[in-house]
DNA sequence: TCTATTTAAATCGTACACGATTTAATCGTA
DNA sequence: TACGATTAAATCGTGTACGATTTAAATAGA
């Protein structure tokens, strides 16, 4: 047991919260183009992988509850990009579906990724080790959680 | 040029954000017996290691704006954690000092960094080396910027 | 079948985060 | 020394996050 507390620097939780917070600074000009915020462009990509989801099916793979997502939906839906609708079969749930603008954005926004490798200015092998490092570390703490 | 957006899975982007957001929920609850959030943590990790900063040097240090810092402060301050004054050498700067009680919480926390690195569930050379990658990754980003 | 329980969103209150603007103090230069 | 430019916090409005609670729908058992 440490008597003191570890420096910024050598916390790894604050080499994360940098790494992460330098990401979004680069992808948010890249995002205010197409009106959107951060939290948004990752709905836009987990629906275009996979279309009429769920709110908690959404919630499940982004790791947000209805709390954060349904006014993120709401937004988004005001903006035109999705619909909102109540699952017929069971009427507690919420369909979460692109529209035609929503899913337009898709070919126009791949030119985001292409920045963000551009400015990570690493080989696609370097940064596919390093996410798939995070990957693991992610799984053993949400273990321990 | 893809025509298509990656998944979620396949961004590095979201496996920092999915990292980071994990990470958060191990230290809510321990944070919480402290009446302290993430961000406040911070604050105090950085006073520990050298306390009377500006709130600009905070910023720099924590990548955070008067526009965030100010009212976290505040309530550090309301908290009885820290001493927030005006700089005498330089009206315009306020100048945050730690008190009694948030000096010593360095000892009380330091079993926080130990429950976090038994959570990693890792050795702490791999750690280690994720951090610093982390740390290139985040120089790299900041330049291209 | 009726009711207690469970489930899914939504709502509410508090706390970051950040772009844009404002206020106040200091500095630079004529 | 006066005054425009710069600097540091603070303020304002919008958008996440999240714990706790509420509402409404579906389900399971007596």
């Amino acid at each position: 047991m440490l008597d003191r507390a570890l420096t910024l620097d050598e916390l790894l939780c604050f080499s994360l919260y940098s790494a992460n917070h330098a990401m979004g600074r680069l992808y948010r000009p890249l995002l205010a183009r197409f009106d959107l915020t951060y939290p948004q462009y990752l709905v836009l990509v987990a629906l275009w992988q996979q279309d009429g989801r769920k709110v908690s099916d959404l919630g499940a793979e982004l790791q947000l509850e209805s709390n954060t997502l349904t006014p993120l939906l709401k937004r988004m839906e005001t903006a035109g990009l999705i619909r909102r609708a109540r699952n017929p079969q069971d009427e507690r749930s919420v369909i979460v579906t692109l529209t035609d603008k929503g899913r337009a954005l898709e070919g126009e926004a791949a030119e985001i990724s292409n920045c963000i490798l551009a400015a990570a200015d690493a080989d696609l092998a370097e940064l596919a080790e390093l996410r798939d490092r995070l990957h693991r570390l992610t799984s053993r703490l949400r273990e321990a959680g």
